[in-house]
DNA sequence: AGAGCGATGGCCT
DNA sequence: GGCCATCGCTCTA
């Protein structure tokens, strides 16, 4: 089942631990990719280290948006970063997938990231978008009715705070949600 | 295992 | 001009 826009729609810090587990996957031309959520961030309208927190501009449309789309950002210049929006619209927040244990299309991941270890296909922001083949058009896309989504978890999952990865502002707040003792993680 | 660093482009001051 | 919500290579141990 895809998670329903009530889901995507409430308290961003709820949101980015109850990702954990869920199955992102996406239906492209070249064939079919899906991982399971298994590392998260989230980022505020009152924190300093989001994008949307001097307000909105042209990137940072889409944190502004309704919740339930992709926000898709180029980072240091070559890799792109896939958020989830979340809360109301016209309230900037979202959450950060930064990494997937990979559950299905593992050799057109392997393709597409050139090296074969599961462990390394999808343990970073810009490594997933690039294993699940995502590009810039996907920025502002739908996940209710779009190729992309993200289906609903099986089981309840155990989650794990700390704190949040490359940034310099606000980086003692844990807000980074990681799924107890997965192999599948950018770092312990 | 861990530190250092270059690539590369959009945005902000 | 400086700063990044990164990655993978190289060097040192």
């Amino acid at each position: 089942m895809r998670l329903e826009r009530t889901f995507y729609e409430r308290n961003t810090v709820e949101v980015a631990k109850e990702l954990l587990g869920c199955y992102l996957v996406h239906e492209t031309p070249e064939g079919k990719t899906a991982g399971k959520i298994v590392e998260t961030e989230a980022y505020l309208s009152d924190d300093p280290a989001s994008h949307s927190f001097r307000g909105k501009t042209k990137r940072n449309a889409s944190m502004f948006g309704p919740a339930g789309k992709a926000y898709v950002y180029l980072s240091y210049g070559m890799y792109r970063c896939f958020n989830v929006v979340t809360a109301k619209e016209h309230v900037g927040e979202a959450v950060l997938i930064r990494a997937l244990e990979p559950v299905e299309g593992l050799d057109l991941m392997r393709k597409r990231r050139g090296i074969s270890e599961a462990e390394k296909l999808c343990n970073g922001p810009g490594k997933l978008v690039i294993a699940m083949g995502m590009g810039k058009e996907l920025d502002g896309a739908d996940l209710l009715t779009g190729p992309l989504t993200i289906r609903a978890r099986d089981s309840l999952a155990e989650s794990q705070a700390s704190p949040r990865i490359g940034i310099t502002k606000a980086a003692e707040l844990p807000l980074r949600f990681t799924l107890k003792g997965s192999r599948f993680v950018s770092r312990n």
